[in-house]
DNA sequence: GACGCGTTTAACAATTTTGTTAAACAAAAA
DNA sequence: TTTTTGTTTAACAAAATTGTTAAACGCGTC
Protein backbone atom coordinates (compact mmCIF):
# COMPACT_ATOMS: atom_id res chain seq x y z
CA UNK A 1 0.00 0.00 0.00
CA UNK A 2 0.55 3.56 -0.18
CA UNK A 3 -0.23 6.63 1.02
CA UNK A 4 -3.60 7.67 0.43
CA UNK A 5 -3.35 9.94 -2.32
CA UNK A 6 -6.82 10.99 -1.75
CA UNK A 7 -6.18 12.29 1.97
CA UNK A 8 -3.59 13.71 1.45
CA UNK A 9 -4.58 16.03 -1.63
CA UNK A 10 -7.65 16.71 0.37
CA UNK A 11 -5.48 18.24 3.24
CA UNK A 12 -3.76 20.18 0.66
CA UNK A 13 -7.29 21.72 -1.37
CA UNK A 14 -8.49 22.50 1.94
CA UNK A 15 -5.55 24.37 3.07
CA UNK A 16 -5.44 26.00 -0.45
CA UNK A 17 -9.42 27.12 0.14
CA UNK A 18 -7.91 28.63 3.55
CA UNK A 19 -5.53 30.71 2.05
CA UNK A 20 -6.56 31.45 -1.22
CA UNK A 21 -10.03 31.76 -1.46
CA UNK A 22 -10.88 32.39 2.55
CA UNK A 23 -7.46 34.36 3.24
CA UNK A 24 -6.70 33.31 6.53
CA UNK A 25 -3.02 32.98 6.20
CA UNK A 26 -1.78 32.19 9.31
CA UNK A 27 -4.22 29.45 9.52
CA UNK A 28 -3.38 26.62 12.13
CA UNK A 29 -2.61 23.41 11.61
CA UNK A 30 -6.08 22.51 13.66
CA UNK A 31 -7.87 25.21 11.14
CA UNK A 32 -6.73 22.71 8.24
CA UNK A 33 -7.91 20.01 9.59
CA UNK A 34 -11.16 21.41 10.34
CA UNK A 35 -11.74 22.67 7.55
CA UNK A 36 -10.69 19.07 5.43
CA UNK A 37 -12.65 17.43 8.69
CA UNK A 38 -9.39 15.41 9.43
CA UNK A 39 -7.57 14.61 12.53
CA UNK A 40 -4.50 17.24 13.14
CA UNK A 41 -2.22 14.58 13.14
CA UNK A 42 -3.26 13.69 9.75
CA UNK A 43 -1.17 16.88 8.59
CA UNK A 44 1.81 15.41 10.39
CA UNK A 45 1.30 12.18 9.04
CA UNK A 46 1.32 13.00 5.28
CA UNK A 47 3.43 15.87 5.35
CA UNK A 48 6.06 15.51 8.75
CA UNK A 49 4.92 19.52 9.80
CA UNK A 50 3.26 22.91 9.34
CA UNK A 51 6.47 24.51 7.86
CA UNK A 52 6.48 21.48 5.39
CA UNK A 53 3.18 21.49 4.33
CA UNK A 54 3.28 25.19 3.20
CA UNK A 55 6.08 24.35 1.47
CA UNK A 56 4.35 22.07 -0.81
CA UNK A 57 1.37 24.12 -1.03
CA UNK A 58 3.73 26.83 -2.37
CA UNK A 59 5.85 25.31 -4.49
CA UNK A 60 2.94 23.64 -6.24
CA UNK A 61 1.40 26.97 -6.53
CA UNK A 62 4.33 29.14 -7.86
CA UNK A 63 5.13 26.04 -10.56
CA UNK A 64 1.37 26.92 -11.99
CA UNK A 65 2.08 30.26 -12.38
CA UNK A 66 5.26 29.71 -14.03
CA UNK A 67 3.43 27.02 -16.11
CA UNK A 68 0.80 29.33 -17.16
CA UNK A 69 3.05 32.12 -17.83
CA UNK A 70 5.30 29.97 -19.91
CA UNK A 71 2.45 28.81 -21.74
CA UNK A 72 1.34 32.15 -23.19
CA UNK A 73 4.97 33.58 -23.83
CA UNK A 74 6.01 31.00 -25.82
CA UNK A 75 2.74 30.60 -27.57
CA UNK A 76 2.20 31.44 -31.03
CA UNK A 77 -0.14 34.76 -30.66
CA UNK A 78 1.53 38.09 -31.44
CA UNK A 79 3.01 39.97 -28.64
CA UNK A 80 0.43 42.31 -28.24
CA UNK A 81 -2.31 39.45 -27.85
CA UNK A 82 0.11 37.66 -25.38
CA UNK A 83 0.07 40.84 -22.76
CA UNK A 84 -3.65 40.92 -23.44
CA UNK A 85 -3.87 36.88 -23.17
CA UNK A 86 -1.32 37.75 -19.53
CA UNK A 87 -3.57 40.43 -17.94
CA UNK A 88 -6.64 38.38 -18.69
CA UNK A 89 -5.01 34.98 -16.86
CA UNK A 90 -4.27 37.01 -14.10
CA UNK A 91 -7.04 38.95 -13.14
CA UNK A 92 -9.58 36.12 -13.51
CA UNK A 93 -7.11 34.53 -11.08
CA UNK A 94 -7.28 36.70 -8.72
CA UNK A 95 -11.09 36.85 -8.75
CA UNK A 96 -11.18 33.33 -8.12
CA UNK A 97 -8.40 32.99 -5.22
CA UNK A 98 -8.66 36.51 -4.15
CA UNK A 99 -5.62 35.84 -1.79
CA UNK A 100 -3.00 33.90 -3.53
CA UNK A 101 -0.74 36.64 -4.22
CA UNK A 102 -1.00 37.88 -0.64
CA UNK A 103 0.04 33.95 -0.14
CA UNK A 104 2.92 33.77 -2.05
CA UNK A 105 3.98 37.79 -1.15
CA UNK A 106 3.79 36.70 2.59
CA UNK A 107 5.43 33.38 2.78
CA UNK A 108 8.28 34.28 0.93
CA UNK A 109 8.74 37.50 2.68
CA UNK A 110 8.74 35.36 6.13
CA UNK A 111 11.38 33.21 4.26
CA UNK A 112 13.45 34.82 1.30
CA UNK A 113 15.11 31.62 1.06
CA UNK A 114 11.96 30.28 -0.74
CA UNK A 115 12.02 32.45 -3.35
CA UNK A 116 15.43 31.48 -4.13
CA UNK A 117 14.93 28.02 -4.84
CA UNK A 118 11.02 28.66 -6.48
CA UNK A 119 12.25 31.04 -8.84
CA UNK A 120 16.22 30.06 -9.59
CA UNK A 121 17.75 32.48 -12.56
CA UNK A 122 18.78 29.64 -14.55
CA UNK A 123 15.07 28.57 -14.96
CA UNK A 124 13.25 30.14 -18.44
CA UNK A 125 12.11 33.72 -17.28
CA UNK A 126 8.71 34.65 -19.05
CA UNK A 127 11.71 38.07 -19.25
CA UNK A 128 13.62 36.30 -22.25
CA UNK A 129 10.42 34.99 -23.59
CA UNK A 130 9.04 38.65 -24.51
CA UNK A 131 12.51 40.39 -24.67
CA UNK A 132 12.84 40.14 -29.04
CA UNK A 133 9.44 41.64 -29.49
CA UNK A 134 9.74 44.19 -26.68
CA UNK A 135 12.97 45.78 -28.53
CA UNK A 136 10.57 45.65 -31.81
CA UNK A 137 8.25 47.76 -30.37
CA UNK A 138 10.35 49.88 -28.61
CA UNK A 139 12.61 50.33 -32.33
CA UNK A 140 9.76 51.32 -34.10
CA UNK A 141 8.75 53.72 -31.54
CA UNK A 142 5.54 51.72 -30.18
CA UNK A 143 7.08 51.78 -26.30
CA UNK A 144 9.17 54.17 -24.48
CA UNK A 145 12.55 52.15 -23.74
CA UNK A 146 12.60 50.11 -20.90
CA UNK A 147 14.19 46.84 -19.98
CA UNK A 148 12.38 43.46 -20.61
CA UNK A 149 12.27 43.39 -16.55
CA UNK A 150 10.95 47.00 -16.02
CA UNK A 151 8.22 45.99 -18.81
CA UNK A 152 7.28 42.74 -17.01
CA UNK A 153 7.43 44.48 -13.39
CA UNK A 154 5.09 47.39 -14.63
CA UNK A 155 3.05 44.40 -15.98
CA UNK A 156 2.56 42.37 -12.97
CA UNK A 157 2.23 45.03 -10.63
CA UNK A 158 -0.92 46.84 -12.07
CA UNK A 159 -2.59 43.12 -12.41
CA UNK A 160 -1.51 42.04 -9.09
CA UNK A 161 -1.46 45.29 -6.53
CA UNK A 162 -5.02 45.84 -6.50
CA UNK A 163 -5.76 41.83 -4.70
CA UNK A 164 -3.02 42.91 -2.65
CA UNK A 165 -4.33 46.02 -1.30
CA UNK A 166 -7.81 44.61 -1.45
CA UNK A 167 -9.12 45.99 2.03
CA UNK A 168 -7.60 49.28 1.48
CA UNK A 169 -9.17 49.63 -1.65
CA UNK A 170 -12.48 48.68 -1.02
CA UNK A 171 -12.86 50.98 2.18
CA UNK A 172 -10.61 54.05 0.82
CA UNK A 173 -12.97 53.85 -2.40
CA UNK A 174 -16.09 52.62 -0.59
CA UNK A 175 -16.70 50.08 -2.66
CA UNK A 176 -19.03 46.74 -2.21
CA UNK A 177 -17.65 43.52 -2.89
CA UNK A 178 -19.51 43.58 -6.23
CA UNK A 179 -18.42 47.27 -7.58
CA UNK A 180 -14.94 45.34 -6.35
CA UNK A 181 -15.48 42.64 -8.65
CA UNK A 182 -16.65 45.20 -11.43
CA UNK A 183 -13.66 47.38 -10.67
CA UNK A 184 -11.15 44.74 -11.37
CA UNK A 185 -12.93 43.45 -14.47
CA UNK A 186 -12.51 47.12 -15.80
CA UNK A 187 -8.91 46.95 -15.15
CA UNK A 188 -7.99 44.89 -17.87
CA UNK A 189 -8.62 46.98 -20.75
CA UNK A 190 -7.17 49.60 -18.22
CA UNK A 191 -3.85 48.02 -17.70
CA UNK A 192 -3.72 47.41 -21.93
CA UNK A 193 -4.33 51.10 -22.47
CA UNK A 194 -1.75 51.74 -20.02
CA UNK A 195 0.71 49.75 -21.45
CA UNK A 196 -0.21 50.24 -25.17
CA UNK A 197 -2.11 53.55 -25.13
CA UNK A 198 -4.55 51.70 -27.19
CA UNK A 199 -7.80 49.38 -27.07
CA UNK A 200 -7.11 45.60 -25.80
CA UNK A 201 -8.00 43.04 -28.63
CA UNK A 202 -9.84 40.21 -28.46
CA UNK A 203 -8.10 37.02 -28.57
CA UNK A 204 -8.86 33.62 -30.03
CA UNK A 205 -6.92 31.38 -27.83
CA UNK A 206 -6.13 27.69 -29.12
CA UNK A 207 -8.15 24.59 -27.49
CA UNK A 208 -4.16 23.38 -26.20
CA UNK A 209 -3.52 27.15 -24.63
CA UNK A 210 -7.11 27.34 -23.45
CA UNK A 211 -6.78 23.61 -21.54
CA UNK A 212 -3.52 25.12 -19.78
CA UNK A 213 -4.73 28.03 -18.69
CA UNK A 214 -8.01 26.91 -17.39
CA UNK B 1 2.88 62.34 36.59
CA UNK B 2 2.54 61.12 32.89
CA UNK B 3 3.59 57.64 31.45
CA UNK B 4 7.37 57.73 30.73
CA UNK B 5 6.72 59.27 26.50
CA UNK B 6 10.24 58.24 26.19
CA UNK B 7 10.00 54.82 27.00
CA UNK B 8 6.38 54.64 25.14
CA UNK B 9 8.12 56.03 22.18
CA UNK B 10 11.14 53.62 21.96
CA UNK B 11 9.37 50.62 21.94
CA UNK B 12 6.87 51.98 19.39
CA UNK B 13 10.53 53.05 17.09
CA UNK B 14 11.97 49.56 17.76
CA UNK B 15 9.08 48.09 16.93
CA UNK B 16 8.89 49.55 13.40
CA UNK B 17 12.31 48.67 13.31
CA UNK B 18 11.54 45.02 12.82
CA UNK B 19 8.55 45.52 11.08
CA UNK B 20 9.95 47.94 8.42
CA UNK B 21 13.36 47.60 7.99
CA UNK B 22 14.29 44.04 9.06
CA UNK B 23 10.95 42.01 7.75
CA UNK B 24 9.84 40.90 10.92
CA UNK B 25 6.14 41.03 10.21
CA UNK B 26 5.40 38.77 13.05
CA UNK B 27 7.70 39.31 15.72
CA UNK B 28 7.11 38.29 19.10
CA UNK B 29 6.27 40.71 21.70
CA UNK B 30 9.51 39.73 23.56
CA UNK B 31 11.18 39.90 20.53
CA UNK B 32 10.27 43.71 20.15
CA UNK B 33 11.07 44.12 23.79
CA UNK B 34 14.36 42.80 23.40
CA UNK B 35 14.77 44.96 20.47
CA UNK B 36 14.12 48.04 22.63
CA UNK B 37 16.18 46.17 25.56
CA UNK B 38 13.08 46.69 27.69
CA UNK B 39 11.35 43.96 29.95
CA UNK B 40 8.60 42.61 28.13
CA UNK B 41 6.03 43.63 30.45
CA UNK B 42 6.57 47.10 29.68
CA UNK B 43 4.49 46.90 26.26
CA UNK B 44 1.69 45.83 28.25
CA UNK B 45 1.81 48.36 30.44
CA UNK B 46 2.04 50.52 27.88
CA UNK B 47 0.09 49.09 25.16
CA UNK B 48 -2.20 46.79 26.65
CA UNK B 49 -1.94 43.85 24.20
CA UNK B 50 0.31 43.16 21.16
CA UNK B 51 -2.92 43.69 19.31
CA UNK B 52 -3.44 47.76 20.32
CA UNK B 53 0.30 48.06 19.80
CA UNK B 54 0.26 47.03 16.02
CA UNK B 55 -3.37 49.00 16.01
CA UNK B 56 -1.17 52.26 16.84
CA UNK B 57 1.55 51.52 14.40
CA UNK B 58 -0.50 50.87 11.95
CA UNK B 59 -2.51 53.64 12.39
CA UNK B 60 0.43 56.07 12.86
CA UNK B 61 2.26 54.72 9.74
CA UNK B 62 -0.84 54.92 7.34
CA UNK B 63 -1.73 58.70 9.06
CA UNK B 64 1.59 59.35 7.87
CA UNK B 65 1.33 58.18 4.48
CA UNK B 66 -1.77 59.88 3.87
CA UNK B 67 -0.44 63.61 5.27
CA UNK B 68 2.50 63.05 2.80
CA UNK B 69 -0.08 61.93 -0.63
CA UNK B 70 -1.85 64.86 0.59
CA UNK B 71 0.93 67.46 0.35
CA UNK B 72 2.06 66.60 -2.67
CA UNK B 73 -1.53 66.63 -4.45
CA UNK B 74 -2.87 69.97 -2.49
CA UNK B 75 0.84 71.88 -3.65
CA UNK B 76 1.11 74.41 -5.87
CA UNK B 77 3.24 71.98 -8.18
CA UNK B 78 2.04 71.32 -11.98
CA UNK B 79 0.14 67.94 -12.20
CA UNK B 80 2.90 65.93 -14.02
CA UNK B 81 5.05 67.33 -10.99
CA UNK B 82 3.23 65.89 -8.63
CA UNK B 83 3.22 62.52 -9.90
CA UNK B 84 6.92 62.72 -10.37
CA UNK B 85 7.21 63.97 -6.73
CA UNK B 86 4.75 61.23 -5.89
CA UNK B 87 7.17 58.39 -7.45
CA UNK B 88 10.35 59.52 -5.83
CA UNK B 89 8.26 59.77 -2.45
CA UNK B 90 7.26 56.72 -2.24
CA UNK B 91 10.65 54.74 -4.13
CA UNK B 92 12.70 56.46 -1.79
CA UNK B 93 10.38 55.88 1.53
CA UNK B 94 10.30 52.20 0.26
CA UNK B 95 14.39 52.04 -0.14
CA UNK B 96 14.65 53.56 3.06
CA UNK B 97 11.67 51.12 4.77
CA UNK B 98 11.53 48.29 2.37
CA UNK B 99 9.02 46.02 4.34
CA UNK B 100 6.73 48.85 5.10
CA UNK B 101 3.91 47.94 2.46
CA UNK B 102 4.37 44.65 3.71
CA UNK B 103 3.15 45.36 6.61
CA UNK B 104 0.18 47.34 5.64
CA UNK B 105 -0.86 44.53 3.54
CA UNK B 106 -0.49 42.04 5.78
CA UNK B 107 -2.54 43.61 8.54
CA UNK B 108 -4.77 44.72 6.40
CA UNK B 109 -5.44 41.57 5.05
CA UNK B 110 -5.49 40.00 8.51
CA UNK B 111 -8.45 41.85 9.81
CA UNK B 112 -9.93 44.30 6.91
CA UNK B 113 -11.97 46.45 9.71
CA UNK B 114 -8.98 47.59 10.22
CA UNK B 115 -8.87 49.65 6.66
CA UNK B 116 -12.72 50.64 7.24
CA UNK B 117 -11.51 53.03 9.58
CA UNK B 118 -8.16 53.77 8.74
CA UNK B 119 -9.12 54.93 5.48
CA UNK B 120 -12.96 55.86 5.30
CA UNK B 121 -13.89 57.10 2.45
CA UNK B 122 -15.29 60.55 4.05
CA UNK B 123 -11.52 62.00 4.20
CA UNK B 124 -9.91 63.93 1.59
CA UNK B 125 -8.79 61.09 -0.97
CA UNK B 126 -5.88 61.98 -3.22
CA UNK B 127 -7.93 61.35 -6.22
CA UNK B 128 -10.53 64.01 -5.33
CA UNK B 129 -7.43 65.91 -5.79
CA UNK B 130 -6.55 64.99 -9.23
CA UNK B 131 -9.29 64.64 -10.96
CA UNK B 132 -9.57 67.70 -12.40
CA UNK B 133 -6.10 67.33 -13.74
CA UNK B 134 -6.47 64.35 -15.06
CA UNK B 135 -9.59 65.19 -16.74
CA UNK B 136 -8.00 68.01 -18.66
CA UNK B 137 -5.12 65.52 -19.57
CA UNK B 138 -7.00 63.10 -20.83
CA UNK B 139 -9.93 65.67 -22.40
CA UNK B 140 -6.75 67.35 -24.41
CA UNK B 141 -5.77 63.74 -25.24
CA UNK B 142 -2.39 63.51 -23.51
CA UNK B 143 -3.75 60.19 -21.76
CA UNK B 144 -5.99 57.57 -22.62
CA UNK B 145 -9.41 57.69 -20.94
CA UNK B 146 -9.77 56.59 -17.38
CA UNK B 147 -11.01 56.90 -13.82
CA UNK B 148 -8.71 58.94 -11.39
CA UNK B 149 -8.91 55.63 -9.02
CA UNK B 150 -7.99 54.10 -11.79
CA UNK B 151 -4.98 56.14 -12.68
CA UNK B 152 -4.09 56.10 -8.82
CA UNK B 153 -3.94 52.70 -8.59
CA UNK B 154 -2.05 52.12 -11.19
CA UNK B 155 0.36 54.89 -10.19
CA UNK B 156 0.47 52.91 -6.65
CA UNK B 157 0.93 49.48 -8.20
CA UNK B 158 4.05 50.34 -10.18
CA UNK B 159 5.50 52.26 -6.86
CA UNK B 160 4.82 49.80 -4.42
CA UNK B 161 4.68 46.25 -5.98
CA UNK B 162 8.43 45.76 -6.46
CA UNK B 163 8.48 46.07 -2.87
CA UNK B 164 6.04 43.72 -1.55
CA UNK B 165 7.59 41.26 -4.16
CA UNK B 166 11.23 41.97 -2.95
CA UNK B 167 12.49 38.07 -2.59
CA UNK B 168 10.86 37.27 -5.99
CA UNK B 169 12.12 39.70 -8.00
CA UNK B 170 15.78 39.56 -6.57
CA UNK B 171 15.57 35.68 -7.07
CA UNK B 172 13.88 35.52 -10.52
CA UNK B 173 16.13 38.39 -12.01
CA UNK B 174 19.66 37.12 -10.26
CA UNK B 175 19.58 40.35 -8.59
CA UNK B 176 22.41 41.74 -5.57
CA UNK B 177 21.14 43.96 -2.83
CA UNK B 178 22.80 46.09 -4.71
CA UNK B 179 21.78 45.97 -8.17
CA UNK B 180 18.06 45.82 -6.59
CA UNK B 181 18.58 48.69 -5.08
CA UNK B 182 19.85 50.10 -8.55
CA UNK B 183 17.02 48.49 -10.07
CA UNK B 184 14.58 50.31 -7.95
CA UNK B 185 16.34 53.73 -8.28
CA UNK B 186 16.01 53.40 -12.21
CA UNK B 187 12.10 52.67 -11.89
CA UNK B 188 11.76 56.34 -10.85
CA UNK B 189 12.18 57.54 -14.45
CA UNK B 190 10.42 54.52 -15.85
CA UNK B 191 6.95 54.51 -14.16
CA UNK B 192 6.93 58.52 -15.18
CA UNK B 193 7.51 57.37 -18.81
CA UNK B 194 5.10 54.14 -18.52
CA UNK B 195 2.15 56.73 -17.72
CA UNK B 196 3.02 59.74 -19.45
CA UNK B 197 5.41 58.61 -21.82
CA UNK B 198 7.81 61.19 -22.01
CA UNK B 199 10.95 61.92 -19.48
CA UNK B 200 10.45 63.06 -15.67
CA UNK B 201 10.84 66.70 -15.08
CA UNK B 202 12.96 67.87 -12.10
CA UNK B 203 11.32 69.28 -9.70
CA UNK B 204 12.22 71.95 -7.43
CA UNK B 205 10.16 71.47 -4.19
CA UNK B 206 9.36 74.31 -1.74
CA UNK B 207 10.37 74.58 2.16
CA UNK B 208 7.83 73.47 3.53
CA UNK B 209 6.64 70.89 0.93
CA UNK B 210 10.52 69.50 1.62
CA UNK B 211 10.43 69.35 4.84
CA UNK B 212 6.40 67.34 5.46
CA UNK B 213 8.26 64.82 2.68
CA UNK B 214 11.24 64.35 5.09
C1' DG C 1 -9.96 -16.21 11.06
C1' DA C 2 -5.27 -14.39 11.89
C1' DC C 3 -1.74 -11.58 10.07
C1' DG C 4 0.37 -7.57 7.94
C1' DC C 5 0.22 -2.99 6.52
C1' DG C 6 -1.09 1.50 5.74
C1' DT C 7 -4.35 4.81 7.74
C1' DT C 8 -6.65 7.25 11.35
C1' DT C 9 -7.59 8.62 15.98
C1' DA C 10 -7.26 10.25 20.81
C1' DA C 11 -4.36 11.47 24.30
C1' DC C 12 -0.23 13.35 25.73
C1' DA C 13 4.05 16.23 25.88
C1' DA C 14 6.68 20.18 24.86
C1' DT C 15 7.13 24.64 23.42
C1' DT C 16 5.94 29.15 22.46
C1' DT C 17 3.55 33.16 23.32
C1' DT C 18 0.59 36.23 25.49
C1' DG C 19 -1.19 38.36 29.51
C1' DT C 20 -1.15 39.26 34.82
C1' DT C 21 0.62 40.49 39.24
C1' DA C 22 3.11 41.59 43.19
C1' DA C 23 7.03 43.59 44.50
C1' DA C 24 11.17 46.56 43.74
C1' DC C 25 12.57 50.94 42.31
C1' DA C 26 13.06 56.02 41.39
C1' DA C 27 11.87 60.50 41.94
C1' DA C 28 8.89 64.20 43.13
C1' DA C 29 5.63 65.89 46.81
C1' DA C 30 4.25 66.28 51.44
C1' DT D 1 11.98 61.56 56.01
C1' DT D 2 7.94 59.53 54.70
C1' DT D 3 4.52 59.23 51.23
C1' DT D 4 2.85 59.06 46.84
C1' DT D 5 2.92 58.21 42.11
C1' DG D 6 4.47 56.38 38.16
C1' DT D 7 7.91 53.03 36.12
C1' DT D 8 10.24 48.71 35.72
C1' DT D 9 11.22 44.01 36.79
C1' DA D 10 10.87 39.00 37.71
C1' DA D 11 7.95 35.38 38.35
C1' DC D 12 3.81 33.19 37.45
C1' DA D 13 -0.46 31.70 34.99
C1' DA D 14 -3.04 30.67 31.03
C1' DA D 15 -3.75 29.79 26.46
C1' DA D 16 -2.57 28.38 22.01
C1' DT D 17 0.03 25.64 18.96
C1' DT D 18 3.00 22.23 17.31
C1' DG D 19 4.75 17.71 17.37
C1' DT D 20 4.72 12.59 19.13
C1' DT D 21 2.96 8.13 20.20
C1' DA D 22 0.49 4.14 21.15
C1' DA D 23 -3.51 2.07 20.15
C1' DA D 24 -7.58 1.31 17.11
C1' DC D 25 -9.25 0.63 12.61
C1' DG D 26 -10.05 -1.12 7.84
C1' DC D 27 -8.88 -4.27 4.50
C1' DG D 28 -6.66 -7.34 1.54
C1' DT D 29 -3.93 -11.74 1.84
C1' DC D 30 -2.29 -15.97 3.67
Amino acid sequence: MVKDQATEELIKEKAKVLFFQKGFLDATTQEIADEAKVNRALIHYYFRSREQLMDVILEEVVSRKRARAKAIFSSSLAFREKIATYINVIVDQGLLFPYLENFIISETARDPERANFLCSPARTKTTDLIRDDLALEIKTGKLGPMTAEHFMINLSSMCNYPFLAKSILKSVHGMTDQSYRKFLQDRKQIIYRAIFNEEMPEVQLTPELKSILS
